[in-house]
DNA sequence: CGAGCGGTTGAAACACCTCAACATTAGTGG
DNA sequence: CCACTAATGTTGAGGTGTTTCAACCGCTCG
């Protein structure tokens, strides 16, 4: 399923209910491509707007590897890009602070949606409920309502009606220690 | 590189210095195929012992993805395989306690090393510092140091000179609430 | 024998969570 | 269009899991 409208994420559930997102997807991404290789997938794909899907087929897939080297390659890629997203977000998890982790997301998602055009300026639309915040960020709510004020006040973001302003890009890229390599912008230019 | 002997990680690091693993790789693991897709790594491969490697150089590789699809297919399902133990370990991160989370990594570690027939019923060798325990969970080695006690208080597993004695290992699953499926030992088995 | 690494312990600090209440906004049916 | 309800966001107080810092121990290795 390739997201052409809507936002989605991956997400992991524990018996007792607790959920973590794994990764966020705009539109533009191949939300399941890797289970075209692993046939069943270890998380759900859950939308977090109402979402437009284009569907591939496995088959078509299986046909591109026969006969499209180069093209599997490329989408070959595009799953190494997601697992170099759950990297960066283990290391967030593991390692940033709560106020150093919501910076990286509002970076991370600073930049790739300025990849398929849904920004403007420094602003973009952030249609996340504080819950769902929290589930990316492996934090409760409440303390992700707590985040979000410090990062107001540090006058870093402005918050409001499901939009995000980024005041200073510079600060918040420090306080979340953000390196974009991770991304490989410099493959999806060619 | 695949890994022949020896034990690695993949390792990030910030800025501050703190590094966090994203996976442990055991012998016979590919360590960066991805690095094929993605021609330069965002994180390090880092030894845990002396390791012994085998050298595929990407050439080969691409001729295996102009001739060989069924073969480019089973790699592409390792990369996959990769990210799906990133997610779960970005589920550990976000919400699993430290118990929790070094139940889960004793537990991963034993079904692993169970399908390359390095454990000893439920014993196996542990080269691991407790440092290097705390990047993998994200937890600093003073807490690590206390919840193995924790886990060695509650019956759960032995420890001693460098290996694991799992004492309970359906209460060890508890603990962790571990799923295997996220492993695709289904797919290995074939 | 000395140095360094890995492991262990205690005390204090603190980041984040829990629980509970309440405010605000959005959605729905009448 | 209003009234009702549910979902989302906000706040306070208190608790707890994990960190920090510092000291010390034992082992290994040069």
């Amino acid at each position: 399923m390739i997201l052409l409208e809507g936002w989605a994420a991956r997400a992991k559930d524990l018996p007792s209910g607790q959920r973590q997102f794994a990764e966020i997807h705009l539109p533009g991404d191949f939300t399941d491509l890797h289970s075209f290789t692993l046939k069943r997938l270890d998380h759900d794909v859950v939308s977090i707007t109402p979402c437009l899907f284009a569907i591939v087929p496995h088959e078509r897939l299986k046909a591109m590897t026969e006969k499209l080297p180069h093209l599997t390659r490329v989408y070959w890629f595009l799953t190494s890009l997601d697992a170099a997203i759950h990297r960066e977000w283990a290391l967030s998890l593991g390692r940033r602070s709560a106020i150093s982790r919501m910076a990286h997301l509002f970076c991370e998602l600073l930049v790739r949606l300025e990849i398929v055009g849904m920004t403007d300026g420094n602003s973009y639309e952030f249609p996340l409920t504080q819950v769902e915040v929290g589930e990316s960020l492996g934090l409760t709510s409440v303390h992700v309502n707590r985040t979000l004020q410090e990062l107001r006040r540090l006058k870093l973001i402005e918050v409001d009606n499901r939009r995000v302003r980024i005041l200073d890009v510079e600060a918040l890229k420090g306080a979340a220690q953000f390196d974009p390599t991770y991304l490989y912008l410099e493959k999806r230019d060619r």
